[in-house]
DNA sequence: AGAGCGCGGGG
DNA sequence: GTGTACGCGCTCT
């Protein structure tokens, strides 16, 4: 007699057992965690032969690995289309049979050869991640920590919603000051934080923590939490590119075996920059913050502080970790408060992941794909997705991916973009910035833009600017998907007004960004249904539809500082902050259907610099003080690690005293000040370490670069270098290119930094574009003989 | 000018 | 895992 279970699937995989694909769905039912295993699901693409005969079909039934072929008829792009379904006994035979049918005289293309077989699994199955299911089955024996349920059979359950188990992990390592990611040192700490333990492993005397003989013992430990914890999801803030490849390699120095999959699979980071844990989710809240939320933050980076602060109002424990070390090796009584900033980076990081998972839960069921992936993809790839989800109903053929050649030929092809207004380089004030995204979706589905009406027969309504067209009576697949995006949300927002409920909320939020991302993703030069004329006349319809906000702008008494594709920055003039708010609502009843423009921020001070070697504002590079004091610093470059520290901070102070003390004098005199000082070498040594990472093995660089060639000095006094450590060297004094310059701070010796390399290339491009803003040629001003000197020879 | 390479997040 | 991010800017060749 088979049993029932309601399960919410969290992930899949497959294994091959008995030279049988066998998928195994991880996920719980609502009191514990299961494993749902089912084994009749054949892997199959599709072929499109010249003609179908039954002479092929046998034909190809011959083929050992295939074990059937059924004819089957699909939308193309508008047309119908014939196709042989072709099953293969295992998955990865499908590229196999693939190439093979390919060469095939009566074979003109493959289809659907590259949907991995768990995703095919979950869609053809009509399964849903996070969704409750029945399914019928037994529970059987396997090797495994959790239940094994063997399924017969899926079919439909109540909407019901569960929680999650949530388990925070976050490490601090023994890192001197100055270097990058050195597996070779040891971990000092792991916090854990979930909703029944909050703890600090360590292997120090340190009150409040759990402490351990050594590291061995505590990463041991680690492990054994996870397994007593049990939770459906661990998370990280960055654990991807830190903690976990990190604790990998700590557990490969001490052969201690991090079987935490839920098979017993062991926890592994090889050849991925993602790591996955079977039966656990792992989420990386970076990732999705990265690569989904991070456009709409006020905050201009990912850091944990920053998005904590944003999003949470809560922030990490002021305290400088590059001190960690010093203070681990004195045994020093502060080693409490670095436990408790771990432990406070999990708490933040556990919450952050609490906030955002109704967002991830609703994408993930909007879309179809398991957490894991929906954490890392970007706007694209989501897009794509839920289209792909979206073939099987309305019988579509999934275009397949495409060649290089191909992808370097829609790279080449551009057209006009979302409508730019130049911004003059300038230091402003009051500056009000509104989003309007909403605009393309509107577009495409009222314009009826897709690959499939271009250019119809049967109707002709040219656009002005592109003299195109598209079809009037019949509607295209992806307007048809798109409006019916937008269709969901705007019932959800009917619901949202009677009822505020929080997964309500993240679906609208999830329908959202799918409408916003569409547009991007019909000129994404990767996309299956990629459109060149699509992406091309809505930008030309969303040039007109801009242009005339703007105009409206202008003759209401605001000047337009700035514009791109998606977002206008207006000076407010003479006029108020409430006339601008006054001024999105009349926009916005102006505009028809879900078409909005959002008020974005209210900034008392901006600049805009220009793009290099022209006086056209550069696009996206920007730096704004908001309403709280803050600098809001937009695609400056030297922020980043490998720029000299000297650099970073004259170019930090340079925009302070622009921005918040409005004093340019000061600032051209501070860098003039700074100038003379570095000329002088008055600088110490360490302010002028350019901190580079050596990111693979240091025989494989072809191209030397002074990081590289201090890393081969290194290795020839007998040091390791493996991939992934930061090289900080400084330019010293002498002859020939920077590369054979470039000395580690210990080789510098009696040695001088070069003080024209720090003028010319960090310090003079750190702030030029800056001072040029307000009328300041700093190039000019540090350099003046030049031109004298080259008067009088 | 084109190719090669590193940046982000973490400590 | 039916696999291999992204887009920009610097340095070397």
């Amino acid at each position: 007699m088979p049993d029932r279970i309601i399960f919410y699937p969290l992930d899949v995989t497959y294994k091959i057992r008995n030279n049988h694909a066998v998928i195994y769905l991880y996920g719980k039912t609502a009191e514990q965690r299961v494993c749902v295993t089912y084994a009749q699901f054949q892997p199959y693409f599709y072929v499109e032969p010249q003609t179908i005969t039954p002479q092929l079909i046998t034909e190809l039934k011959i083929n050992p690995e295939i074990v059937d072929v059924q004819a089957v008829t699909k939308k193309n792009l508008g047309r119908n289309i014939t196709l042989l379904k072709v099953f293969t006994q295992l998955p990865q035979q499908v590229p196999f049979v693939k190439s093979k049918l390919q060469r095939h005289p009566q074979i003109k293309n493959c289809y659907e050869y590259d949907i991995l077989f768990t995703r095919r699994f979950l869609m053809d199955m009509r399964i849903t991640p996070l969704s409750p299911i029945q399914v019928t089955g037994n529970f059987v024996n396997d090797h495994s920590k959790v239940q094994v349920f063997q399924a017969e059979q899926f079919d439909s359950a109540e909407q019901t919603k569960t929680d999650y188990r949530i388990l925070s992990i976050d490490i601090e390592t023994y890192n001197p000051k100055g270097k990058g990611m050195d597996v070779e040192q040891p971990i000092l700490m792991i916090a854990l934080y979930g909703d029944d333990y909050k703890k600090v492993l360590t292997w120090k005397n340190i009150p409040d923590c759990e402490v351990f003989q050594n590291e061995q013992q505590m990463l041991q430990r680690f492990k054994e939490v996870i397994e007593q914890q049990k939770p459906e999801i661990l998370t990280g803030y960055y654990s991807d590119g830190f903690d976990l490849p990190y604790i990998i390699a700590r557990a490969k120095k001490y052969n201690l075996n991090l079987d935490v999959g839920l098979d017993y699979s062991i926890l592994t980071d090889e050849k991925r920059d993602d790591i996955k844990i079977t039966g656990i989710v792992h989420l990386d809240v970076f990732q999705f913050v990265k690569h989904v939320i991070g456009r709409s933050l006020k905050s201009g980076n990912y850091k944990l502080d920053s998005v904590a602060s944003e999003l949470l109002g809560e922030r990490k424990h002021p305290i400088d970790i590059e001190n960690l070390a010093a203070e681990w090796d004195s045994n020093s009584s502060r080693l409490s408060q670095f436990a408790a900033y771990n432990l406070q980076d999990t708490k933040i990081t556990f919450q952050l992941c609490k906030k955002l998972l109704p967002n991830m839960e609703e994408l993930s069921k909007i879309i179809g794909l398991p957490l894991f992936d929906i954490c890392r993809m970007s706007f694209s790839r989501l897009v794509e997705s839920y289209i792909m989800n979206q073939t099987a109903q309305y019988n579509e053929l999934i275009p397949n991916k495409i060649d290089e050649q191909t992808m370097r030929t829609r790279r080449m092809k551009t057209y006009a973009g979302g409508f730019v207004y130049q911004p003059t380089p300038g230091l402003y004030e009051n500056v009000a910035v509104f989003d309007f995204r909403s605009l393309y979706p509107t577009i495409i589905i009222s314009h009826n833009i897709s690959p499939s009406s271009y250019k119809c027969s049967c109707c002709y309504d040219v656009i002005a600017e592109t003299k195109d067209w598209f079809c009037k009576k019949e509607k295209g697949f992806l307007p048809t998907v798109l409006e019916d995006i937008v269709t969901r949300r705007a019932k959800l927002k009917q619901l949202l007004k009677k009822d505020n409920n929080i997964m309500l909320e993240a679906q609208s939020n999830a329908l959202k960004l799918l409408a916003n991302s569409f547009y991007g993703y019909l000129g994404f030069a990767p996309a299956r249904w990629y459109s060149f004329e699509s992406a091309a006349n809505v930008t030309a319809l969303g040039r007109k539809y801009i242009q005339s906000v703007i105009t409206e702008a202008e003759q209401s008494g605001f000047s337009v500082t700035y514009s791109d594709t998606d977002s206008i920055f207006l000076r407010l003039g003479n006029t108020s902050k409430e006339e601008a708010h006054t001024f999105v609502e009349r926009i916005n009843a102006k505009l028809q259907g879900i078409m909005e423009l959002d008020y974005e921020g209210f900034y008392p001070a901006a600049l805009f610099v220009s793009a290099k070697a022209s006086t056209i504002g550069a696009k996206k590079k920007y730096a704004m003080l908001n309403e709280h004091g803050q600098l809001k610093i937009r695609g400056f470059e030297t922020v980043r690690r490998n720029w000299s520290i000297i650099a970073k901070q004259i170019q930090l102070r340079v925009l302070e005293m622009l921005l918040k003390e409005k004093d340019k004098e000061k600032a051209v005199l501070y860098v003039k000040e700074m100038v003379r000082a570095v000329r002088a070498h008055k600088i110490p040594a360490e302010q002028m370490i350019i901190g580079t990472q050596l990111t693979r093995a240091i025989e494989s660089y072809g191209s030397i670069g002074p990081h590289v060639a201090v890393a081969q000095r290194m290795v020839q006094k007998g040091m390791s270098v493996p991939p992934g450590t930061i090289i900080n060297f400084i330019v010293a004094e002498g002859s020939g290119v920077v590369r054979e310059r470039a000395c580690s701070l210990e080789e510098m010796g009696k040695k001088l930094y070069d003080a024209n390399y720090y003028i010319d290339h960090q310090i003079i491009p750190s702030v030029d574009r800056i001072l040029a803003v307000v009328g300041v040629d700093i190039k000019n001003e540090v350099l003046p003989q030049k031109s004298l000197q080259n008067f009088f020879t």
